[in-house]
DNA sequence: ACCTGAACACCGTTCAAGT
DNA sequence: ACCTGAACACCGTTCAAGT
């Protein structure tokens, strides 16, 4: 409802332009009309946050764990990335609204065909979450324009033992991330047939 | 030198005290002097998140790779822990600075002593990195006063698949932090096992 | 030439004054 | 009783006025 004006300015304008007041001229109403439907800006958020992951699909539950581990933190992904206003917020607290806790029990059943005791489950999910967070919050910035992170891959490619004449991997980019998630998998992997 | 007293309204006041005004009248100055040593607020917060790196200690060369990772990323998680002040902003930005590089040097040797190619040991850093900042930011935020976090325990709780009565362990705790690395580690030990 | 601090353009939120 | 908008207490940064 509200939530849509405010994913429309942030779409438009960026992160920076979320504010109580420039929310309020989207909508043409006074900024403190908005209070009337939520305490604060912060409850603001993470209603507009918890909007931007209506778009998540849950995967279909007969498909192998790894396959709808994969589904989910990419749909959550690149549901996070179709709303850069928003991202950096989703990225900072855990979204607990209805699509929030719908794609984390989707999640955490994904996990738990893979083997993994439901205690582990949790644990393993929250460390997807974590992931997930910091590469959503690393491509945001990656995009912003003093292309600090470009600084990251000449610093490293300037260590001794760096590549030679080998192109690096953007931080924040799709291909760094889908590395990540390999290798998260990978772990949970290892973590269940060692724990056979 | 201007960091410390950064740093010292940071542990004393919290992130949000860290602010220009703030810092200044911390140093009986005026605000505008700060700007003859730093560009803005964000080159001030990154010397700053430097300056709270320069605690981290690089471990024995000689160790072997999985110990050598768990040292380092420990340390910089106590490291940042200790400032809470600058650890939100640590954790949202890649630190470039002296110790920042000299940190990820170390990162990357044990990661390519892991027997990973340099190329894998850059993406897989990246991973631990990102695991890291979002670590921090959760840990930071655990510790806030509206118990929002406390709050994904539970909500986790309700789920379907909940491990009944166990204690779950809390978002951004050094147990949860343990887990992640452990897997991740994991994960790097399989993809190597898997190169060869 | 250098440094200070008043001023600008914001921000989230409170709260008294209107209807 | 409800809603508006002026006002408060900030913020980072600019820039003209002082030395």
């Amino acid at each position: 409802v509200i939530a849509e004006a405010a994913l429309a300015v942030g779409d438009r304008e960026g992160p920076r332009a979320m504010t109580m007041r420039r929310i309020a001229t989207e909508l043409g109403c006074d900024p403190m009309a908005l209070y009337r439907h939520v305490a604060d800006r912060e409850a603001l958020l993470d209603a507009v946050a918890d909007r931007a992951l209506a778009a998540v699909e849950v995967p279909d539950q007969a498909a192998p764990w790894e396959e709808r581990v994969l589904a989910v933190t990419r749909g959550i992904r690149s549901a996070a990335l179709a709303h850069p206003g928003i991202t950096p917020h989703l990225a900072a607290r855990p979204p607990l609204g209805r699509h929030g806790s719908r794609i984390g029990a989707a999640l955490l059943a994904a996990l738990g065909s893979a083997g993994l005791s439901p205690v582990d489950a949790v644990r393993t999910s929250q460390v997807l979450v974590a992931y997930l967070a910091s590469s959503l919050a690393m491509a945001v910035h990656a995009g912003e324009r003093d292309g600090r992170w470009r600084q990251v891959s000449r610093a490293v490619a300037a260590l001794p033992e760096s590549p030679p004449g080998h192109e690096l991997m953007a931080a924040g980019s799709a291909e760094q991330f889908e590395y990540g998630l390999r290798l998260i998998v990978a772990g949970v992997r290892a973590t269940v047939a060692a724990g056979e």
